[in-house]
DNA sequence: CACTAATTCTATAGGGTTATAGAATTTATA
DNA sequence: TATAAATTCTATAACCCTATAGAATTAGTG
């Protein structure tokens, strides 16, 4: 394979559609569970060819999570560095969350549940990105914390990843049930996080 | 084989290493990653012997998973008719969650992350045991809502879910990482819950 | 259209996997 | 200790899986 024969319009567009499929058919069945032939089937190709793409199974695991985080963190650093209330800060953060998984972005769920079939190697580059985006979540906390909205005794990091584990719990709850609202699942999650459940003594 | 061998107490003791090899091998290496190879060597016998415990690999999931909510459900029924605040129930509820991750309860982390790779059929009978879970952990929500101790406009159902994702999450951690403090994940996780992270106004 | 480069295909090497049958061994019991 | 029952072993059938090589096809370009 020529080194620059992955510069046509046709290898991106194809490259693109069997990141899709590795993504739908991990998220389904797990990276193990799946094989490089349920990924051909389903863009339509045969199994060999899919090897015009990916240079291996677990490269092409690599390349679902990668893709994932980035749309991810992009959408995050956008919300953090917009200048508005925590709340609504906040709200644009979990409701990104949510409506991602949602919009079935199997990508993240694959992301979430099978990067640690990755060698350690390939799981180091995912780290940079998954910190900088839990960065940006905390930095939304610490300033509420300033701002004198948060509690004042807030252990921002563990709210950071505690919010983080919610999320991709109803995240993944969202994917599973269709019936499931998004706007009143995001709703909930926010009153969740901001007031707890204990009867307000005011 | 007769089919009562089965009775002999070799038989329980070694039924019972094989189903904690499997949760073992199973929780490292997902179910499909893992070789029933892997599971026989883990507990010192061979592969072919193996299936004199397991009528197959499927088998051997769904009997850890079982076991796993079994345990678990069991703990949660003791804390749950206990007569005790609200306060302590619930942290008697978490605390006992996140500690039987700690206790490295394998088979726990199993049912979470794997179940889904078993038929519908046998994800059936699961099911009971966890839906009588988490009536029991949405009853202390719902108690605590009528003693007035919790909001009275609390969503319980969603409160509870949010509960089991977060101690999951929490738990997956507790695991992952041997420096992290199970009592100091306890007590913040409780306050998350109960006061959530806006200042008090009163 | 002719020619080249890119894409996809077929075929296969070299593994690894589950599950079973029947032999060998260990354990329990009379 | 002999005998039966329970446990474990070896060997193997019958798959499925990844990755590669080289041929065939399709698309792009002068």
């Amino acid at each position: 394979m020529n080194p620059d024969s992955q510069n046509t319009p046709r290898y991106h567009q194809q490259h693109q559609k069997a990141i899709n499929a590795a993504a739908s058919v991990f998220a389904e069945k797990g990276y193990h569970g799946a094989s490089t032939q349920d990924i051909a089937s389903h863009m339509g190709i045969r199994q060999g060819s899919l090897y015009y793409y990916f240079t291996s199974k677990e490269a092409a695991l690599e390349e679902v999570c990668l893709t994932a985080l980035r749309d991810y963190v992009d959408q995050m650093e956008q919300i953090s560095t917009q200048t508005q209330p925590l709340k609504e800060k906040l709200t644009a953060a979990i409701g990104a969350h949510l409506a991602s998984y949602r919009a079935n972005n199997e990508a993240l769920k694959v992301h979430n549940e099978q990067r640690l079939y990755l060698s350690e190697e390939k799981r180091e580059k995912l780290k940079a990105l998954g910190s900088r985006y839990r960065q940006q979540l905390e930095d939304i906390f610490i300033e509420g914390v300033h701002s004198g909205v948060l509690n004042k005794t807030l252990d921002c990091h563990f709210a950071t990843l505690s919010l983080i584990g919610l999320c991709n719990y109803w995240g993944t709850m969202l994917t599973r049930d269709p019936k499931l609202a998004l706007n009143k699942i995001t709703e909930k999650c926010i009153d969740f996080v901001l007031n707890g459940c204990l009867e307000q003594t005011n």
